[in-house]
Order: C-alpha cells, then structure tokens, then sequence
DNA sequence: GGTTGTGAAACGATTCACAGCT
DNA sequence: AGCTGTGAATCGTTTCACAACC
C-alpha cells in the first residue's frame, strides 16, 4: 500500500483523540455546575474530581484543545464552558428527530439534558397512526410517512431511533437517504450505514451484562476463599469504574 | 477499574481484557440471532460481520476464553452461545431494581430485553407516594422507604438509578449500605462509591454530544475545505464510525 | 481447500514527572 | 510556591500475518 491511511492533516492539530472529544461532555457538565455557584476558576485537580477523572488526563485532554489555563492559578471557568461548547459545537442549534416513540422515545422527549444544551427536538415520529398527532411532551406526533419532508423542512442531521429493533435498519436508511448524517441508535441492533454517517448505540442490556460479568467474578473470588473484600482503605476511590459509554433499552411503540 | 491490587491469580488467565468483556454480549445476540435460525455453526469472519467488528478482534477476544471453535470449520454456535453466557453470568438469575420511576424508569421496567437475558426485575422503587402501589409494568412501584429492606429480602447485587441527578448519589448510597455492588446510573451526574462497587453510567445528552461533535466537523470539511486531501475520493474508510464499541443484531424478546 | 489461534508489530490512550510560566 | 502543559514511558487494544490444524 503506497497511500495508505490518509488521515493526519499533519498540518496543525485538529485532530483530537476520540477519547478526549468523549470526555468533553464531563467536563462541561462539571463546569457548569461550577459557572452556576459563579466559581470563577478552578484547577486541574478540583475540576478532575468533580469530573470523575484523574488531573493529569484532564491536562492533557485539555492540551488538545489549546492553552486555556494559567499556570500557576488553573482554568477559568467561564472561559473554558465557552470553548469546550464551541468545541463541541454546542454553540449552535441542532434539530433532532426521535423515530418511535414508544415508552423510550417518549421518555426520551421529555429528557431536559436533550433540550439543556443546543439540541432541540424538531420533530417525533411514529409509524402508529393511532399516535399520530397525540402530544408527547407537547410536541404532536408526525406519522412515518411525512418522515423524508420533516427532515428536509427542518434541516435535521441528527437522528435519534428508538423503534423495535425489527424497524431499525429501514427508519436509518430513510433517515440516511433523507440527509441525516449523524444517529444516536436505542435498537438492539447493527445499523450498516453508508460511509460519513456516524453511528452511536446505546444498549441497556449489554450494560448490564458487563454488570454482571464483573459481578460474578467478585462472588468468585468471594467464595474460592481470598478474603471477603480485598481490603480497601479509601472509601471513596476516583477510578471505580465509570462505564465508558451509554446505553439503553428500545421499547414496543404500541 | 475499581477492585483492587489483588487480580492476577498467576494460575491460569481469568484476565479478560474490559474491551473483550464489553464484547462479549454483542457476540452472544449475533449468536443468539443465528441460533434461532438454527445455524449449526459459523465462522469469525461472519459472525464479526453479524457483530458489527473485524474478524481478527473476534477470534483475539475468543482466545481468550480458550479454543472453542474448530480451524477449518468455524465456531458451534450453540456451544458458543452457552461458553459467553456463563462467562458473563448469565445462566444465573440476577434480580435488580429500578429506583426512580419517572419516564426512563417506566420505559427501562418496560424494556424486554431486561427480562430476556437473566435479569429480573426484582422491583420498582420511588419516593413519590403518589406511585406507591401504582402498578408499571405489572410491577407495583414500592416506597423508597422500603429501599433496604427490598434490596436484602431479594438478594439484589445490580441496582439501576433512574432518579433525577440530584437524588442519585444519595439513591447510590443507600444501595450500597444495603450490599449492592453493581450500579447502572443514567442520572446525568458523577456517583462516588467505595472501592470494590462498579458503577457503569448512561448519559444521552453526553452521546448527542459527542455526535454533534463529529457533525460539526463533517460541516466543517464540507464548507471551508480546508482539505487536508485534496484528492482521495473517499472520506472516511472501512468502519462507518460506530460509536464505543460495534453494534448488534437484535434478539427482540417477545 | 478453509479457518482458527496467536505471537509480534502497530497504534492509541493513560500516566509519569518535570520544565516552564505566573 | 503553585499549577499548567507536555515530552517520554507505560500500558492496553487492535491489527497483521502466518503457523497449526481440520
């Protein structure tokens, strides 16, 4: 292979690792809370606390996006809400649209975090005729079929689905064909999507699952005799086990 | 992760790694999926295909709970199926309990997948009294009164919080005075919890993030073309980007 | 022939530790 | 004195590529 794996710009570094950009949110959120007690600035070490993450990952999270701090007295807080949101590209509105809004999809409505931070819900969607209409946290229900027309109305990139897994790949690939580019999926399902569409899953029963891998493995060790708790000084621990990312359940429309 | 030094048995390798085990269940509900249409036996390269990952990670995440497939042929699906579900705890009984029964609550009680795969809801807890009683899901809601005493009469080890972010980390607490050593938070906030306790989180408004992250960039590229490659029909390669991990296929209980 | 299982190489993320600035 | 920003070391994960085996 001559050409290879053409992605480093090499140029400058707009190039944030994946793990970083996964963080941004925590960080955001920790900083607002902060912005909200007006605490003017903040170190690498209280804001890694208050994160759920350890100072020196912080730094260098932080580094990615440029020199934010002052050495010597740490980050001011405004300042970095303003930059991680910018960022993110949290400084803009982005429609969304929630196909299937059964018990999920209409939990997933009324979710204020969805609402909170740029993200606006343009549209629900159901293929129920029987829904069709019916305000879910004030917002009616659009049928199925208006599906492509909505989201060419309202500019929408970003999909959410929360149909029966059996519905999940025939909503993507219209939400695809329609110009969504970005789709945050509750199925329990693989959707194959065409080349620049991102896809993130979220999936409540592979959570619990790891759950309880690590679950079994503590009675484990319990039972083959080691001691009944491996002997911990500290009662509160930075690093116990954070999940990596999200998940959740899809539910029946009907 | 969150136990502590004491890991290596030195004996034989117990030590999956955490990428692996959070795999694990994405192989099993591709296996699950062909074993329900009665494929006697499959090869890495499709059940990968099945799973959403490459073929080489599978066989690598394999290894490490030993040789269960035969070169040449490829994996029984059946026996692979049994092999990840006791792995992963799964042909044991797990009870949990939802606390907070707002909107995610009820549609989380609702979710099939919950009951599907070895996991029980044991109950449905609010400090709301007017949901006393109310049955969601079939499930009467119980008073958070009761939290401790439900927790040690049903054994509970995994607790779900669906509370709001400020009822969590107290809700967190209480769970684990009462012995639960496993927690799936979907409040929107940091929990902090003794060393030997796993606490994996969900965030939806975090993943929506992260995707208008990508979003941005992709308007980015698009408008100022600032190319990096010039040429390279191409944007992205092989993975359509999922998100943390690969996807699924869907087992859709009843 | 086909496919697994696995060392070794490549890659990416985390942690260390300290120079550099306030 | 205190804290950031970051090279360098470390650790974990993914990918390669092929020997072992059916």
């Amino acid at each position: 292979m001559a050409t290879g794996r053409t992605h480093r710009p090499a140029t400058r570094s707009r190039g944030i690792p994946e793990a970083t950009v996964a963080r941004l949110p925590l960080y955001l959120r920790a900083l607002t809370a902060l912005s909200e007690r007006s605490v003017p600035t903040v170190s690498s070490e209280e804001l890694a606390a208050a994160a759920g993450v350890n100072s020196a990952k912080l730094r260098k999270d932080f580094s990615y996006l440029g020199s934010y701090g002052t050495r010597g007295v740490g980050y001011d807080v405004e300042y970095l809400v303003y930059q991680i949101s910018r960022e993110l590209g949290l400084t803009q509105d982005w429609p969304v649209v929630i196909v299937g809004i059964g018990n999920l999809g209409a939990a997933l409505a009324n979710y204020g975090g969805f609402a909170s931070r740029g993200f606006r819900v343009a549209a629900l969607i159901d293929a129920d005729p029987a829904l069709t209409g019916k305000p879910v946290a004030g917002i009616p229900v659009q049928h199925a079929d208006e599906l492509e027309k909505i989201i060419r109305d309202n500019g929408v990139s970003i999909g959410v689905i929360s149909t029966p897994a059996g519905a999940a790949q025939q909503v993507c690939d219209r939400l695809v064909a329609a110009g969504v580019t970005s789709i945050l999926n509750f199925a329990p399902t693989v959707l194959t999507v065409p080349d620049g569409v991102d896809v993130r899953k979220v999936d409540l029963s592979i959570e619990l699952q790891i759950l309880a891998f690590h679950e079994q493995r503590k009675a484990g060790e319990e039972a083959v005799g080691k001691g009944p708790l491996p002997q911990t000084a500290a009662g509160r621990d930075e690093s116990a086990d954070q999940g990596p990312d999200g998940d959740v359940p899809a539910v029946m429309p009907a």
